[in-house]
DNA sequence: TGACGTAATGTAAGCGCTTGCATAATCATT
DNA sequence: AATGATTATGCAAGCGCTTACATTACGTCA
């Protein structure tokens, strides 16, 4: 049986559908009668209102849309509850959708969301993010979360990432480590190489206190950091004793790499992530890292934006920059 | 600027809406110079499709909506997952809400879903969700994941808890436990209570082998685990020495509060979570548990969904019963 | 050259809803 | 009782798009 629409039910109630829009609606210029006969037929005919028809009319959907790099994983999950969170207390509704960090992907999925949502929350943090921008529909209020897209015109998120890189060589430093290295993100990646660059110029700072300091080169997933480390320790030459690695899940990589080689964390080498995922406490031992406050990430995101639309010629937001905290837990933390 | 119309672009190129539509849309009953006017004033007046539109004359949006408790962290971002990928292989796009635990908000959330969905993939373990099938309008198709709704009507995938909790005790046995406790869920999570059961049942068919078996409530978070711990340990009661963990993530907390008070796992007790979730062979020791596969689960429920929307008329698949597998790792494996 | 099939285009209805405006009904006021 | 103010209702346009159907233009064949 069709769905019932609003004609079915000003039908079966015997009033204009105008009417029947207004008892439905809660509007206060309907007789009590109308009102309860048109309540009456809609649960008879177990109306419910078409909320496609209704953001068509309203030209409003009470609905943004989040687009990722992935919507599952300890790091976008984070995000996520944080947007979920914030938007729940708004009221506002979420289509999500993973670019797989594919463009083309992203702005299928941008057109796809087009006319659905009021407004765009978008992580990109690929290079080359810039065309996603250069192709965005201008009309379309977009927050960007720890992306690099040119024109977001109502503000964005962002991390300091190079700031992170260099606090976390600064700390490995400290703990008396000589020889380090680094794990990166993707080439691709913007904030992978945002770190790479502070880890890079640290180390450089740091001058002869450090003797040298490599650089493997990974995909930011915990297989990636596993096989950095298998490199590294086969590689001949002799390890290094402090590594900055670009993102938790590699670290959480490494730690199991070290362990099946027998190298004790943090004694013969320490460890410091990126992100303070939920599981970084939970790695053993537990993992030193650079607290972006993600859940943060993904709500303030989502703030920024529904001001913007709330409110739309409030000038826009200036951006805020995230600087990450470093957090020292074990895999760090040298006793001597 | 207003966002361009395909009026807009009509005008622009100087055809009728009609052959713009059918330009923009690749039909092939189109002359070749129109094609390519309409094309240039699409891109020169940046057109996007208003995509709520089409789906509403087109009475199909290619999206369905996803219902879960909450929307992150390990299990439901593995649900995400499996549906995700699913809905990728599609074509279809997600509209993801929680219900947080609350019927109220499910039902909000499906209300703003109707009209904006094709088809709903629902999970609402909860044991009153039969009042939630009550209200649903029959005319969305809908698939329930390890939830108890009355009519489902288009397919369920469930989870058989009961023989996961029979699995549990069997292999806690066979490892010489001869007191055990269970963690369990909520009293309100009809998944809770079937694995409760097949705990009960099982001790019950040890007979003799097992003395005493203790049962505390917990609410599937790792804190309610760690809290559960601590109460049996200063119960004064001589402690269990096998304990079945309703879920993983209070497994997990178990496992911290047992580091805490110096209980050896698995020789002074041993522990089997349930779900294996991503974290489960992380944890230390890594957690034997049951494996559902919710990667599996959320997957297998998209396809369920999108072949009835595929074909409406096919027979209702029948439900798909999922049988957990028991994974031994080191928290529950003995050496002796 | 005229009848006819074919292909390209336009006209307009309709998807389900909201809402400005006009109309009708009710009430208070003098 | 006549007037104006107020309230309830309906009509119809319109949100941006698709598509059945009608119309026109064109080439083909006898």
């Amino acid at each position: 049986m069709r769905r019932a629409t609003l004609n079915d039910v000003a039908k079966e109630a015997e009033v204009s559908i105008a009417s029947a829009s207004r008892a439905i609606n809660g509007l206060d210029n309907v007789a009590e009668g109308v009102r309860t006969r048109v309540l009456e037929a809609a649960a008879k005919l177990k109306y419910i209102p078409h909320g496609g028809a209704r953001s068509l009319a309203l030209a409003k959907t009470n609905t943004i849309g989040l687009l990722l790099p992935d919507i599952y994983g300890e790091f976008f999950s984070e995000i996520i509850r944080g947007v979920d969170v914030a938007a729940r207390a708004r009221g506002l509704h979420l289509l999500v959708s993973g670019s797989h960090g594919d463009i083309k992907e992203a702005l299928a999925a941008i057109l796809a969301m087009s006319g659905r949502v009021d407004g765009l929350l978008v992580m990109s943090p690929f290079v080359d993010s810039q065309d996603l921008g250069a192709v965005l529909p201008v009309s379309l209020p977009l927050v960007t979360i720890a992306s690099r897209i040119g024109q977001s015109g109502y503000g964005a998120i962002t991390v300091d990432n190079y700031a992170g890189g260099r606090l976390a060589v600064g700390h490995l430093v400290a703990q008396g480590c000589t020889r380090l290295a680094h794990i990166s993100g993707p080439e691709s990646n913007f904030e992978a190489q945002e770190r790479k660059r502070g880890f890079e110029d640290a180390v450089k700072a740091a001058g002869a206190k450090v003797a040298h300091a490599v650089v493997h080169e990974g995909d930011f997933t915990e297989e990636s950091g596993f096989r950095c480390i298998k490199d590294m320790l086969s590689a001949g030459a002799p390890p290094p004793d402090g590594i900055f690695v670009g993102n938790d899940m590699m670290a959480v990589g490494a730690l199991f790499a070290l362990k099946e080689n027998g190298v004790s964390v943090p004694d013969d080498m320490a460890i410091v992530g990126f992100d303070d995922v939920p599981i970084a406490r939970f790695a053993q031992p537990s993992l030193s890292t650079l607290r972006v406050g993600v859940y943060e990430l993904g709500r303030r995101g989502l703030d920024l934006l529904a001001d913007a639309l709330a409110d739309p010629d409030a000038e826009p937001a200036e951006s805020i920059v995230i600087s990450p905290e470093l957090v020292i837990r074990e895999s760090s933390r040298r006793t001597g």
